[in-house]
DNA sequence: AGCGAGCATTACATCGTTGGAATCGGAGCG
DNA sequence: CGCTCCGATTCCAACGATGTAATGCTCGCT
């Protein structure tokens, strides 16, 4: 069997509680008696049980972070930041994984509390202010990505302004005809989308050209697969109707440009020199996507501190007004965009 | 505050046992009690305390799953099986990094104890037999991979048979010089590595051909980057020696076969008209590499569901004899793989 | 030596849940 | 009518750690 406190205290010849001041470190102990119950502690390989403290004081040590698909790489660096830097603060991280299901979304935020969750960091996708705020008991929770502002913690990159940004790099270097994956449109939106499409219509609009809805590429899931079929669907109406091609595709994931070039490159439609692709997220793969993909970047890692440490405040203070931190980005020019003649 | 199974028994008018028996159904109740107890609980939205009832029984509903490296696709996907799967058994899932680092293996497997584990999913790269062994009360465990047998739950895919299957195919287009990316050597070394090369040797031998220690590329990490810069320095030293380019590589992962075709892209060697490629793991991405990836397929929500029934029975009873599931894999032809006159 | 101050340590109770033993109530039997 | 028996329910204790209040100890000062 596992020691407890009551074995480490009989071997080190003290109470149970100055075993646990030991381990606390918050009330003092003498020098030598920290000593003896130090060496009795190795001594038994002594591991404190969660449940009983997490019992005793309300924490598990344990924060949930759910993420919409699990299975793409940008939820997989995500999530290694994470976990690394939970750690660093004492913290496990529980995976759970919402999906593009708004029921879903809703049951995490509502059943949190099931499994000894002492916060919640969410990456929502359709979470609307309705869901968070018609629950009564909300866990701590801090959200990742952009929704509109319901009083909740967020960490999140501009995505209006990169867009525009990367949009305005489009439109700098000659392009004209920018086709967009990953809109929304009535079928289907997410906050994120329609940030990013927002921007991209500034960038225009201050160009002083039109948004040709033509162009707005709807990807019902954000991966490679989606993209591609999306993609080739749209390249086949043109091939029936006889249109231009658009000379760039800004993919508001660097997931779906991976798909895009896929395409691109089976119907021998060169990248960039035919059209240029750009990318959002700088995923790990994006440096080694053919050709390397131009794409947005930001630092994944600041991600993850800037959530937990809201998170930590917010568990600390539940009162504390909401923090909405925003986590600088920038363009990573590499291959897939090319100066128009 | 939360409701405890005293408030419900207060509001039931019933013993907080009762509501006990009725919430965990062993002990017969009188179905008008039940049904009082019933609606008392929904009435107050009852969630139970995992951390009491973990401390009371020793179960905590969370199970771990380590995996080397969370930020590759591979990782990914099987997280998401795992979680899916995990929640229809009840289980959540914690995540945990163990990194390259054979230290941190050893301390997962020790350590797993702290954070309320009801068993341990492990994929380890390094793991020896002595670091399971030697840890006198090992948690119900699972290892997903191939390791030297100890006797512990084994869940993988035949590395040796897959790998000699892959490179028979590459012999039988027409392939002689075929070098692997992520093979080992004295410097680095893991189990599944050894069990590929194993496999790829095998087919050589079979078909009367020597294995040429230049061709065996090692790359301390599986990802793109390492994998990429590893092919470049191999090629830089072709160049410098005049030596033959191989006509194949075969790569140990999808991951890294991806920073080999961008590696390849760049330098202008056509594939798979110059060089074929070949992947393992038929990730997600692979079947939107350009050109699309000829890899080794395998379903991982089979493993995972494979791992997750057999962490169940372990939990069950922890005497059960050790089982070795073995999950089919096929070779995936896609385009990166040509006939060689 | 005596006394209080102040710090280190201990005893006890408690967190919420659930096994196990004890108890209660009602049905069945002699 | 009383007794046994059995199923349903209750009571009690325990899981392990820790906050609180009480106690013990040492030290310095007179």
């Amino acid at each position: 069997m596992r020691a407890t406190v009551r074995d480490v205290a009989a071997l080190a010849g003290v109470s149970p509680k100055t075993v646990s001041n030991v381990i606390n470190g918050v009330v003092p102990v003498r020098a030598e008696t920290r000593e003896r119950v130090e060496s009795a502690l190795a001594e038994l390989d002594y591991v404190p049980n969660m449940s009983a403290r997490g019992l005793r004081n309300g924490r598990s040590g344990n924060i949930a972070l759910a993420l919409p698909d699990l299975s793409t790489a940008y939820s997989a660096e995500l999530a290694r930041s994470f976990v690394e830097l939970a750690h660093e603060r004492g913290w496990a991280i529980q995976l759970e994984q919402s999906g593009n299901d708004p029921h879903r979304e809703v049951e995490l935020v509502s059943r949190a509390r099931t499994h000894l969750i002492d916060g919640l960091i969410l990456n929502p996708t359709l979470l609307s202010k309705s869901v968070v705020a018609g629950t009564a008991e909300l866990p701590p929770t801090v959200v990742i990505g952009e929704v509109e502002p319901y009083g909740v913690d967020q960490v999140h990159v501009d995505s209006q302004g990169a867009a525009r940004e990367m949009t305005e790099h489009l439109l700098a270097t000659g392009h004209r005809h920018i086709a967009i994956m990953g809109g929304s449109d009535e079928r289907w939106r997410s906050a994120t989308s329609l940030l990013r499409m927002q921007g991209h219509r500034e960038a225009l609009e201050a160009a002083g050209l039109a948004v040709d809805p033509a162009l707005n590429l709807v990807a019902t899931q954000w991966t490679p697969a989606a993209a591609a079929s999306e993609l080739s669907a749209f390249l086949d109406r043109l091939d029936r109707t006889g249109g231009a091609l658009p000379d760039a595709v800004f993919c508001f994931t660097d997931a779906m440009a991976l798909g895009v070039l896929h395409v691109l490159a089976k119907r021998g439609i060169r990248v960039p020199r035919d059209m240029s692709v750009a990318g959002f997220d700088d995923i790990d793969e994006a440096a080694f996507a053919i050709p390397a993909l131009t794409t947005v970047g930001f630092d994944k890692r600041a991600i993850a501190d800037a959530a937990l440490s809201a998170l930590a405040r917010r568990i600390a203070d539940s009162h504390a007004p909401a923090s909405d931190i925003v986590i600088p980005h920038r363009l990573v020019h590499r291959d897939s965009v090319a100066q128009r003649e």
